[in-house]
DNA sequence: GCCGCTATTTTGTTTGATCAAAATCGAATT
DNA sequence: AATTCGATTTTGATCAAACAAAATAGCGGC
């Protein structure tokens, strides 16, 4: 059985990969996303490497095995179920589940999990609109634009919120702005550097600087 | 924050010293019920008494200080809270949630457990029917006997079941042997070893071992 | 082609938890 | 009192994960 440090360095070998689109992350932005000196990083892929969960070329960086991404893509479901169940049965703030869930992952075992995901009825994305993979690893993509980049008069849906700080969740919250929410761009206005929105059935419109436009992606709903 | 390790150990002083009514545990039995060699034991017991979480006297044995007593009661309701919602929300089976609950009580954070204890009401026994101990550290003692020493014709209601092995659990379950159930001792005899039970509301009698009768509690219904 | 900057790797320590085996203490038996 | 046995304590080693700081490799600029 891996340790939980293995599990959060696979999992976040997969998420730095996927954003950046390359199959190869260089030991810099492990270090980065894991928090610690780059030569802690170096040792902990090594071994990684020793075990066959990643391949390792030094000076260029990792990538996963079909192993390691196994374990990645799992822990991300165990994630976000668990930040649905907080959310969802529990009655949880969606400002303070991620980090709870960041801990629960590596706790939970496959046999609670599962009757988690049988007790919630088998959900398909978590309350920040992520999709949940399936116990076999899968998931479907959706094609996501960021609100930062819609033009005036569009309207949208907000499907994700990428941000995890707990702050900007709680505004988000309070204004509205969650996963599933309507809207509409009323104003665009590049050199303010921001947006003007109008949330379907909400009479006050929000205004939103472009780094936090940045962090909501949606899907529109009418061109 | 103490480690889990020392969460164990406080608890598992606890739960000895109860079980002893001794104050002060020898090594030998702290070793035992961490499962890790005496000499393990002396080391960790000399550093909780360096953090004054007990009193630790060479050659004699242990005791909980009133901080170390707190953490350990702490232990059982975070271990009993969660028995009760395992088997209450998600359904599982009695016999295999002792284990979970074992590791799940030292991952989940206070304010999770306060949203689990709200969640289900605030329960005061668990499934085993243990006491919770309330959030401030106190509960309720009742006076139980052993299955074991009660005589022939007595109704009891069964209070506790003691084991904690998943096979004597399994046993008890499909038996109907679970805190609630009443029942009558219809033969005892103290040769065979046995005792004879009918259980209320079924026909067919059970005969029980007395190493087995001995780890069922149980408080009188008549006399 | 050499210089120096930055990213990366190496090396040496630390901490917490454990084990194995050797040393030692205490009490009961002779 | 001396002996012996069982329970404890000490000592020395290991493992995983982390840090700090020194060593090094690779690349762009001159």
């Amino acid at each position: 059985m891996p340790t939980s440090t293995v599990e959060n360095y696979l999992k976040q070998i997969f998420l730095t990969a996927r954003e950046s689109g390359e199959r190869c992350v260089p030991m810099g932005q492990v270090a980065q996303a894991m928090q610690v000196v780059p030569g802690t990083a170096t040792t902990m892929i090594k071994g990684l490497a020793k075990n066959g969960l990643v391949e390792y070329t030094p000076r260029i960086g990792v990538s996963l095995t079909e192993e390691g991404e196994t374990i990645a893509i799992q822990m991300l479901r165990r994630h976000r179920l668990i930040e649905y169940f907080l959310v969802e049965t529990l009655g949880m703030d969606w400002s303070e589940i991620h980090e709870e869930a960041e801990h629960l992952e590596h706790a939970i075992s496959d046999r609670v999990l599962r009757y988690i995901d049988a007790f919630l009825g088998h959900p398909t994305t978590d309350p920040h609109g992520d999709t949940i993979p399936s116990a076999s690893g899968e998931w479907k993509k959706r094609t996501l634009e960021s609100l930062s980049g819609v033009g005036e008069g569009i309207g949208v849906k907000i499907a994700r919120v990428k941000d995890q700080d707990a702050e900007f969740l709680r505004f988000a919250e309070t204004s509205g702005l969650m996963p599933g929410t309507r809207m509409r761009i009323v104003n665009r206005n590049a050199s303010a550097d921001c947006l003007e929105l109008e949330i379907k059935e909400k009479d006050t419109p929000i205004t939103l600087g472009m780094g936090a436009a940045e962090k909501i992606l949606v899907e529109r709903t009418e061109s």
